[in-house]
This record gives C-alpha cells, sequence and structure tokens, in this order.
DNA sequence: GATGTCACTGCAACAGCGTTGCATTATCAT
DNA sequence: ATGATAATGCAACGCTGTTGCAGTGACATC
C-alpha cells in the first residue's frame, strides 16, 4: 500500500534528508505546514512557546529547513524573515502582504512576466510581491 | 530660457517640497540620482564620511525623501533597506539584485503579470524582485 | 544686512532581529 | 547498552534602524 501521490507528513521529509528527527524539526515544520500564510521568527516562537524551545534553536532549525529545500525564506519590509513550508507551494507563486495586518500570504500566479534585462545580467530567480489589504482586513 | 524638459536639480526638487535645503538633503539626493543604483543607509554614510552627517541624519533625510515621493524604499532581502531616487524611475520597473556582489538594480518592465488573487484581496502594489548575477560579476 | 523662529541636525541611548561560540544533551548507528 | 557527533541551550554580541532632547542653521521678515 504505498503512497506515492500522498504529500509526506512533516517526520517523513525530515527522515528523507538524512539527518536527524528532533522534537524541534517536527514542531516547526509542522507548524509551517499546518499554517496558511508564511511565519516570522516570532510567530514560530510564540506559538512553540510552551515547549521549551531555544530562540536560537527556531532561526537554525529554520535556516536548516530552508537550506534542504523544505522551507522557503522570504524577506519582508520589515526586515523580518518570513517562512512557508514547501510542498504546496511548489508551483510558481506569489506573496501578498497585508499592509493592514502584516501577515503575508501565499498566492498563486498564472505566468512570470517577461522581463528585458540589460545585457549581461543572468537571471536567476524572479519574486513577486503584492501589497494591499487582505480579505480578513478588508471585509 | 525656460527648461520645461529638463529633469529638476536635486536642488530644484528639494525646494519644490517647500521644506529647507539642507546640506544633508542636497548632498544625499545628489548622491541617489546619480547612482546607477539602489543604495543602503550605509552606502550612502561611507560616501559622505567627509561631510560630517550623523547616522540618524542620514536616516531621518532617507526616509523624509521617500514620504516625498523623491525616493524609492525598498526591503532587501538582507535585512537592509535600499534608496534609489526617482524621476528616471517613474515608468514600472523592477529590482534586480545581485547575489555576488549584493548590489540592487532598477530595471525596466515592460507590463506587470496578470494575477488570480483570492476573493476579498484588493492589490495596491505590485513590486518584482529579480535575483541572479549583474554584468560586472558574470563578466 | 540683521534678527527671530522653528525645522532640521547631532548626540546619546535604546530596541529588535538575527548571529556566533561553547558547553551540554540527545539522536542514531553500532 | 554504548559511543560518536549532530543538534540544542545559554550567554553574549553585532548590526540596522528608532527615539528623545538640546543645540544649530535655514529662511522669512523687517
Amino acid at each position: 500500500m504505498s503512497k506515492p501521490i500522498a504529500p509526506a507528513s512533516p517526520t517523513e521529509s525530515l527522515r528523507a534528508t538524512g539527518a536527524r528527527v528532533t522534537g524541534a524539526r517536527v514542531a516547526i515544520l509542522s507548524l509551517l505546514t499546518q499554517a496558511n500564510r508564511a511565519l516570522s521568527h516570532r510567530d514560530v516562537e510564540q506559538a512553540l512557546a510552551n515547549e521549551h524551545v531555544d530562540r536560537v534553536t527556531v532561526y537554525r532549525v529554520l535556516d536548516w529547513l530552508t537550506s534542504e529545500g523544505l522551507a522557503h525564506k522570504i524577506a519582508d519590509d520589515e526586515r523580518v524573515f518570513r517562512f512557508s513550508a514547501v510542498g504546496k507551494h511548489d508551483d510558481p507563486h506569489a506573496h501578498f502582504k497585508c499592509r493592514t495586518c502584516g501577515d503575508v500570504f501565499c498566492v498563486p500566479t498564472g505566468s512570470t512576466p517577461k522581463l528585458n534585462l540589460p545585457a549581461g545580467f543572468k537571471s536567476e530567480e524572479v519574486e513577486l510581491n503584492i501589497k494591499g489589504t487582505c480579505a480578513r482586513c478588508a471585509g
């Protein structure tokens, strides 16, 4: 009964990296997977307040998840990094930042725009950031 | 001999705001206008090292220029803000960040991409960030 | 050109996010 | 069960950006 289509659970994803599966890593990756928005370090720290996870460990796990390709690290315009689990966001997507509540959501994008870069410039990654008002704050 | 087509000089632009035209403001706006890339606070501070301009003044002038519409403030993924003079960049443009040297350039974009936002989300501004290698670092 | 007002500057101290070093702990292979 | 070592916790630090307040300099007025 293999499940090739089902998304990997956090623990399975961690196991697949070959590194150690620790409580902090499971907790943080689970959190990112369940969240419907990109979480800041502070968000994660508060959510894990009951689990005695050190600030520094949160930073290290988030960066490690990013380096393993299990999370995306995006820069906010509040000088904060935000993280979202990958997997459900494999498709090209943009980041929507609500100017009222500050939350960042991932939204799918149809196509990436054409670019006319100056000679010699090589594009490796294109990031689309939208700013506006989210449904909750608008409604 | 009016010059309606010529771009306003930094001093003229400052004068037009109605606020005081100070040495720091002229120096910083001139710097931004001449630069071919977006400058960080540190860039500005170093360039003005001989002029005895305080760190805090640089921050305040940069933010003030932004609020007056004379400069754009963009968030970098190094937890730094970068500023570029507006005027030559009135057209819609994207920001190209070189992963090697870290410099940020403004590049023109043909059209903004179509977006299918979730219900209730209102877009107010779209920002396009490209990451890659700049001409100097590639060559 | 002199004078007064208040916007702007400089200085100092602070705040927040993220990083580094090192001793300790806990995961996993054996 | 045991040992190697990856990962954690703790403490101290660094950097970007902010705030409060006293002093100065730009500009309007005379």
